[in-house]
RNA sequence: GUGAGUGUCGCCUAGUGGUCUAAGGCGCCAGGUUGUGGCCCUGGAGAACGAGGGUUCAAAUCCCUCCACUCACCCCA
């Protein structure tokens, strides 16, 4: 027997709702915020991402769905949402449009990774991106906006925790003094972050190994390495989101995993403990654009994974709406009932009124059984008598009453 | 890539060497009304017990290999 390929999923009718109430919310609170949605391609030029993400992060380095296609072009499916968002900026001259340009998605994220609860191979991310200013009261509004998604969804016992990681300007001297500081440590570190203090060091600060921690936690902070405009830029940032009265919480361990955040990063986690935790984050991405060819363009952005939000809905019990579903059902015994349900339940339709028809040969107590099970209001039924009469049975499914109508009568009585 | 756990009808589960060509619950189908649901009763379909090999007179039950799934690490949404 077939199978979804490992770390992929079929979306069951019964999780439909949860999507379709995700998808709903991030189009009103996109919209409240003045973001225009773009849809980019599943799959770009494989040197969009490997110059963007990093080509020493392991989305790159082992993560990519990377493939020639028959016109021997070098092709991966799209392993993040900002990389595709901003080449569409360079190409479609958005520049030329008023700046900021506010652009989000919803779509399919592709990783070759070992599945686990709250991870796979492919998911969904929802994300959007402020393009072409660095006022940090955008970057305050950028974390709002995330931040008034999550509470419209319901879900609450949140964190936001708040860092900067500078500017090509200030990290490396950062960065060296980092690595100072970790090279008295070396012998006691575990041995991942021994290969991170090489590979990348920024990495070093949130191991959370206990002992790591406790070295990290006493670690040299980037906030106080920033430069003078980089500094001015954390500082007003912090009180915008007094101002907005975000409950933001500086981590200095906070760091992210692709190598084009610069200054502001972000993260909104659920305060409960667990693995894979982070519900979203994003950061300030100001040299990006200009590496992938533009002119020199600051941004930010936010993405999150619609897969952890359900999971996050689930776990603390918040319902969502459920989808509109038929609520007649229209039952018939006899050869000519059958037409007269056939012409019946398409002319209801035509005037917007969702209708389920029996269907094949089962017996009225079938048929009405299967209407109980569909959760109708409703059922309607024909058989010899009504059809002789012009009439049909109404059936109210949840009194159990029901009464006889002439057949013009039905539209007005349900809707 | 590493580590741990699990693998019996669509779903959940019983069974830990012979009474298992596998039991129960949910769901599904049908009957109990000759044109009528939900409760109840009865019946039915549906699994050679992940795959292969081995031990044994005898294996779903023990051993080995593989595969799959789950969880965790790495990393990330």
């Amino acid at each position: 027997m077939y199978r979804v390929p490992r770390g992929t999923s079929d979306i069951l009718p019964k999780e439909q709702a949860y999507w379709r109430y995700i998808e709903q919310e991030v189009a009103n609170i996109c919209q409240l915020y003045g973001y225009e949605r773009l849809d980019a391609p599943a799959f770009e030029d494989t040197q969009l991402f490997s110059r963007s993400v990093g080509e020493g992060t392991d989305i790159v380095e082992k993560q990519m769905y990377t493939f020639q296609d028959r016109g021997g072009n070098q092709i991966t499916l799209r392993p993040e949402g900002t990389a595709p968002i901003c080449r569409a900026y360079l190409e479609h001259g958005l520049h030329s449009l008023p700046q900021p340009v506010k652009l989000y998605y919803i779509t399919s994220i592709f990783r070759y990774e070992r599945p686990q609860s709250g991870r796979y191979r492919q998911h969904y991310q929802f994300g959007y991106e402020a393009i072409g200013d660095d006022d940090p009261a955008l970057d305050a509004e950028v974390i709002d906006t995330a931040w008034q998604f999550f509470l419209a969804l319901g879900l609450h016992l949140l964190s936001l925790q708040l860092n900067s990681i500078g500017c090509k300007k200030c990290r490396p001297g950062y960065l060296t003094v980092l690595k100072d500081y970790y090279a008295n440590y070396t012998r006691d570190l575990c041995s991942d972050c021994k290969t991170r203090l090489k590979r990348n060091p920024l990495r070093l600060l949130d191991c959370k190994k206990p002992l790591c921690q406790q070295i990290a936690n006493s670690a040299p902070r980037s906030i106080d390495y920033l430069c003078q405009q980089c500094d001015t830029h954390f500082n007003k940032l912090k009180r915008y989101l007094e101002l907005l009265e975000l409950p933001f919480i500086v981590n200095h361990c906070l760091v992210r995993g692709l190598d084009y955040y610069t200054r502001t990063v972000f993260e909104i986690q659920p305060e409960a403990e667990g693995a894979q935790s982070t519900l979203g984050g994003g950061g300030r991405y100001d040299d990006l654009i200009e590496e992938l060819g533009g002119k020199p363009t600051p941004a930010i952005g936010f993405a999150s994974g619609i897969e952890r939000i359900i999971l996050n809905l689930k776990r603390q019990n918040i319902p969502v709406p459920a989808l509109p579903r038929p609520r007649v059902f229209i039952a018939n015994v006899g050869d000519e009932a059958k037409d007269e349900t056939v012409k019946l339940a398409s002319t209801l339709r035509k005037n917007g009124i969702g209708v389920i028809e029996a269907i094949g040969s089962k017996s009225l107590k079938a048929q009405l059984r299967q209407a109980n099970t569909l959760g109708v209001h409703h059922t309607v039924i024909i058989g010899d008598e009504e059809i002789k009469a012009g009439t049909v049975i109404l059936r109210d499914m949840t009194t159990a009453q029901q009464k006889t109508i002439l057949i013009n009568q039905l539209q007005g009585l349900l809707k």
